[in-house]
DNA sequence: CTTAGGG
DNA sequence: CCCTAAG
């Protein structure tokens, strides 16, 4: 990343006022942008900053602007012949950085390593990124931390270098208690840092680890198995288990550290005073970030590094030589992904939406999927050969990865339906079929709903199913019926047919509905707005606001009709009769 | 599982 | 539409 030219005593005087790390103005490192290649001070807060930002997507730019000195390369190089191979961890660790003896290799690593996503780094700017060549040193090199000297915020951002992820607590002790013992539990991560002093690289015994933490990262991500252990330990416990046993093998300090992570959560959380339960997507949120932190982000790194992916290296690989794993991996993606390229793995996960498709997918197309669940699953090391939708462990597991780019070619491709394309069309049809048939939902009902919902709807998401004026009428009656937030109800009666449309659409339908109402009906008069994308009938708009306006002035007593049972019909009744 | 809401 | 928190 950032090569800092000239240091010197920064560190240290850092260290003495630790307590105001925000003292810019006495610490100033050099920092030389790739562009022109000019030198720009920065304080240690500034390039702090900017290596958190490293990971994944920013680290690609930073990498790009930023530029290191071959000198300083060759230094690092020098280093790592010396230091590298000698820890074994660390070459565990690190597979692509260690075998770097020669420059070559050295880019090459950290080309792979460097989180970038989509953009491989061109020329990889000669030099690798500071990072990757650094990284061995954490390892190796200890460093002793004043935790005492250290302000909160210090502590915190210190915290977050070992960790990987921040902490809200704010108790001095707590912080420096779980500072050491992370770092005496094996996750050295480096409380070292080091500096470049012109050619050479000083090591100094200083909180500021920052720098040793991206390095961390970097590597962690080399790792790229050890995520996948994570995550896998966390969602699930299923079919990673050789994995686990395999890179906890290989990778011990990394799984220590992850160890550590967690013990850590836990700890955090019992001290925080149990704050309120952070949501689920809240925690994934913090686990991706906490992944990115450690290793760059899950996805590019695995993907640059020759798609270690998940699984397959952790049951194939043979721990010592990770490097030459490292390449058959390779080769197996290529295998898996057809297209060879890499460029599967670059699309991003989309969090949260996969899994229902691949499970789907499977589901529906057994021939396809077959192949490609049984590809994964192999390459995953999953034990269950079937390639079953009920595996939702197995299934979610890689399900995550594939969805990305190659998974889904397929679904796409296919199923979309004249419907979806042709709303309208579609649209007037069922209107026409369902004013004429309105008795015998059951005939055009299938072919309707549940034919081509199954098929699509079902592979690919529910992506955007138009509702029909005939739907909106139905749902319209059923609220007039059964009254709003009766979806359940409406939604057995009112839409049997419509296999999706789900209690939750409706109620979701019938928000725009009431949207609608109060903002279009008024536009009426004064004009018609804008989108008229779903020109819903005037009339229908001002039922709904009819029944808006009932439902506001008379809060029906869901108890009441609750308790009547099967009198959905009387309370109907009822209602008609204000209808 | 169903609702209500937020995104 | 999706995702969740609450019931």
């Amino acid at each position: 990343m950032e090569t800092v030219a000239g240091v010197g005593g920064i560190d240290e005087a850092k260290l003495e006022d630790g307590a105001a790390p925000k003292n810019s103005s006495a610490v100033y490192k050099l920092v030389r942008v790739k562009g022109d290649g000019r030198l720009v001070p920065a304080t240690d807060e500034e390039v702090m900053e900017v290596e958190d930002m490293l990971d994944c997507d920013k680290s690609l730019h930073m990498a790009e602007n930023l530029e290191v000195d071959a000198e300083k390369l060759n230094t690092l190089d020098d280093i790592l012949e010396n230091l590298g191979t000698a820890n074994a961890r660390v070459e565990n660790v690190a597979p692509s950085v260690v075998p770097s003896s020669t420059d070559g290799d050295i880019d090459q690593s950290g080309d792979r390593e460097c989180p970038s996503p989509i953009v491989p780094i061109e020329s990889g700017s000669t030099t690798s990124t500071v990072c990757t060549s650094w990284k061995p040193d954490f390892s190796k090199l200890k460093g002793e931390i004043c935790l005492e000297k250290l302000s909160v915020r210090e502590l915190h951002e210190t915290f977050k270098a070992t960790f990987g992820r921040e902490t809200s607590v704010k108790d001095k002790q707590w912080l420096k208690r779980r500072i050491a013992m992370g770092l005496s539990n094996s996750c050295d991560v480096s409380t070292t840092s080091f500096t470049f002093e012109d050619s050479g690289v000083v090591t100094k015994g200083k909180k500021d680890c920052c720098k040793s933490v991206d390095c961390t990262s970097a590597e962690d991500t080399v790792v790229g198995g050890r995520h996948d252990n994570c995550g896998a330990s966390v969602g699930d416990d299923e079919p990673m288990g050789d994995h686990m046993n395999v890179s906890g093998k290989i990778l011990q300090s990394p799984s220590s550290e992850d160890t550590c992570a967690n013990e850590d959560l836990h700890m955090e959380q019992r001290a925080a005073k149990r704050v309120r339960k952070p949501t689920k997507r809240y925690i994934e949120e913090v686990s991706e970030t906490e992944s990115r932190e450690y290793g760059g982000k899950l996805n590019s790194p695995i993907k640059n590094s020759g798609h270690s992916q998940p699984s397959p290296q952790g049951h194939v690989r043979p721990v010592q030589n990770v490097r030459l794993d490292a390449r058959p991996l390779v080769t197996r993606q290529d295998s898996l992904g057809g297209s060879g390229v890499q460029v599967p793995y670059v699309s991003r996960i989309r969090r949260g939406r996969p899994r229902e498709n691949l499970v789907a997918l499977m589901e529906l197309q057994p021939g396809n999927m077959g192949m490609t669940a049984r590809v994964v699953k192999k390459a995953l090391g999953v034990n269950n050969p079937c390639p079953q939708p009920n595996n939702e462990r197995g299934n979610k597991v890689f399900k995550a990865r594939m969805s990305p780019g190659w998974v889904q070619h397929p679904l796409i491709k296919k199923p979309k339906k004249d419907e979806q394309y042709f709303g309208r069309k579609a649209n007037n049809l069922e209107n026409n079929m369902e004013l004429e048939d309105m008795g015998s939902s059951g005939d055009y009902s299938d072919d309707n709903a549940s034919t081509p919902p199954a098929a699509i709807g079902g592979i690919r998401r529910k992506h955007h199913r138009p509702w029909t004026l005939s739907e909106v009428v139905k749902l319209v009656e059923g609220v007039a019926t059964y009254g709003a937030g009766r979806w359940s109800e409406i939604k057995r009666i009112s839409f049997a047919s419509y296999s999706y449309r789900t209690s939750v659409d409706l109620k979701d339908k019938w928000r725009n509905l009431l949207r609608a109402s109060f903002t279009q009906l008024p536009a009426e008069n004064g004009g018609p707005k804008k989108h008229a994308s779903a020109p819903i009938p005037t009339s229908i708009l001002l039922r709904v606001r009819e029944l808006a306006d009932m439902e506001a002035q008379v809060p029906r007593d869901l108890s009441f009709i609750k308790s009547t049972g099967l009198s959905g019909r009387r309370v109907q009744e009822k209602r008609s009769g204000y209808l």
